[in-house]
DNA sequence: TAGGTCAGCGCC
DNA sequence: AAAGGGCGCTGACCTA
């Protein structure tokens, strides 16, 4: 059974509608007291819940009320509407509404938020219940295709997973992160000014040049370097290092530091670890789910999918609990096999690139991975170009099709991901050769890329029911692209590792069926995420 | 002063 | 060595 609900606001009442699979109401509007009635609907029936994210789920979260399922409208109009080719529509309920009435639909609101419809929004304020069930239903009859369906329901549960993450938090001990800062750059200056490390460094540079400049532009220094007959492209780390002349160490050194000190330093310490009263701390980014073309999930405030490793020590279990951190083994090249069903490509072997190294690399791993992830890149020119080459000779059907995704790129056509995803068709008007190459080297990149997320997603997915059924009290606490963490009582860690390693199997059975292709998660049960 | 873009670098 | 896909965030710098 489904239930659509509107989980109406502080004047009115939730309401739901049970449905069919079809999206039929199988009978009449029904008013409930409160959110925790969702509760024990859940109990009850387990629904797919039809929802409009995210701020149903997260009013339920709020609440305490956990649902096992659900089947999220407005993701699944993203889905749909990029499916035939309208990238960046409106994808909101009141946008999905208007397409069905056949208006033009407005322009999303700019923030989904938990409160109930502004005053002077334009137009009447619509019967939200109504318009979800009105919605859900058109939805199911244009999904008839399966693996569609199954993009849908993961990535509705994705939205669940996202809103429980977000609320649970990241363990995160700010004692550790400050210690580590401290050792980094010295004591936290008091009035905001720069730490002493970095003063120290920054007085180098001075020294080398025999002037003062200012190392946090990028202009001067390519100024102060010309002036010492050094001429520089760019300030960029990788080019800096060539170059014999002393400001370059204590250079090196400084933009490493400020990096730490500006992107994680105490400030973001201060900004997003809100300390839970127990001396420890949680850090709750916003997951936007779906929020990357690609399928892969952005994050809003925090940054919290480019946590340096430098910081990952502050990560830490709770005292008696453990983390669970399981990242795919090359999960790209795995999915290029399963994709093209060119098998060669990912032996049973752990470590691929080594593998493919040993066949046909001169056991050199390194060229071995360039040639890989060049191949799913797409390399212009020089050496990577040249191993890309012998690839395809050896794995012609996987580089076909790669090659035939970047075509499709270049030639403007839509390109799809193995369930569905729908990679947004090139602006009109950008038929410069240079141009259609970078399209090329998007869509090539996007097939790829995009079933990886979707075998994410799915392993999600799957865990997450999976330790619902059985009881655990693990809890998902991060998700990045192809790595999960999950933190859980001690005497539990060694079943959520394996939970992990199953659910990672089970994804790969349920996007490509019977695949030799094998998709191994390493699942390693620590106290820091720095540990390894 | 407020807003945008750019350069640079963190992560996958 | 340093080229090829996707992001978010920061300070510098420029414009209105």
């Amino acid at each position: 059974m489904r239930i659509a609900l509107d989980p109406g606001s502080r004047d009115a009442p939730p309401r739901v509608r049970r449905l069919d699979e079809h999206g039929v109401p199988l009978g009449d509007v029904e008013v409930l007291p409160d959110l925790f009635a969702v509760a024990r609907l859940e109990k009850e029936h387990a629904p797919r819940w039809v929802i409009a994210r995210p701020r149903t789920y997260r009013r339920l979260l709020d609440a305490g009320v956990e649902v096992a399922r659900a089947h999220d409208v407005e993701l699944t109009e993203g889905l749909l509407v990029a499916a035939d080719g309208h990238f960046g529509q409106p994808h909101g309920l009141a946008a999905a509404v208007a397409r069905l009435e056949g208006r033009t639909p407005a322009a999303d609101p700019l923030r989904d938020d938990d409160g109930p419809p502004a005053l002077f929004e334009s137009g009447p304020v619509g019967d939200e219940l109504a318009d979800v069930v009105a919605v859900h239903a058109a939805q199911q009859a244009r999904l008839t295709d399966p693996r569609m369906r199954l993009l849908v329901a993961a990535e509705s549960a994705g939205g669940l997973v996202a809103e429980e993450m977000r609320a649970t938090g990241l363990p995160w001990r700010a004692d550790v992160h400050d210690a580590l800062l401290t050792e980094a750059l010295g004591p936290r200056p008091v009035l905001g000014g720069r730490p002493p490390k970095l003063a120290v460094l920054a007085a180098e540079v001075d020294a080398a040049f025999g002037r003062r400049v200012n190392v946090d532009s990028p202009a001067e220094v390519l100024r102060a370097f010309g002036r010492v007959g050094v001429e520089l492209e760019t300030t960029r780390s990788w080019e800096l290092k060539g170059v014999d002349h002393p400001a370059v160490a204590p250079l090196l050194a400084y933009k490493e530091l400020a990096r730490l000190h500006t992107a994680h330093g105490w400030a973001w310490l201060r900004t997003w670890v809100r300390p839970d009263g127990h001396g420890r701390g949680r850090f709750h980014p916003e997951y936007v789910v779906g929020g990357v073309v690609s399928g892969r999930w952005a994050t809003r405030g925090g940054g919290a999918l480019q946590i340096p490793k430098a910081v990952r020590a502050a990560v830490r279990a709770d005292p008696g609990w453990k983390l669970v951190v399981a990242d795919a083994s090359q999960l790209e090249p795995r999915v290029l096999a399963a994709l093209s069903g060119d098998h060669a490509l990912a032996p049973d072997e752990d470590d691929l690139y080594a593998a493919l190294a040993a066949r046909e690399f001169g056991d050199d791993r390194a060229k071995a991975k360039l040639a890989l992830l060049s191949a799913m890149y797409g390399a212009g020119s020089g050496s990577a170009a040249q191993l890309m080459g012998r690839l395809r000779k050896r794995f012609p059907a996987a580089m076909a099709f790669v090659d035939d995704a970047a075509r499709a790129g270049e030639e403007g056509r839509l390109v799809r991901s193995h369930l569905g995803r729908t990679c947004p068709p090139a602006r009109p008007g950008h038929e410069e050769p240079a141009a259609a190459r970078a399209r090329g080297r998007f869509t090539r990149n996007f097939v790829v890329q995009a079933t990886a997320a979707e075998w994410a997603l799915v392993l999600l997915a799957d865990l997450r029911s999976d330790l619902r059924g059985a009881g655990s009290p693990a809890r998902l606490v991060f998700f990045q692209h192809d790595e999960v963490v999950l933190h859980v009582p001690a005497e539990a860690a060694a079943a959520t590792a394996d939970a992990v390693q199953a659910a990672a199997t089970t994804a790969g059975r349920r996007l490509f069926g019977a695949t030799p292709v094998r998709f191994p998660m390493q699942a390693r049960v620590v106290d820091g995420y720095d540990e390894h």
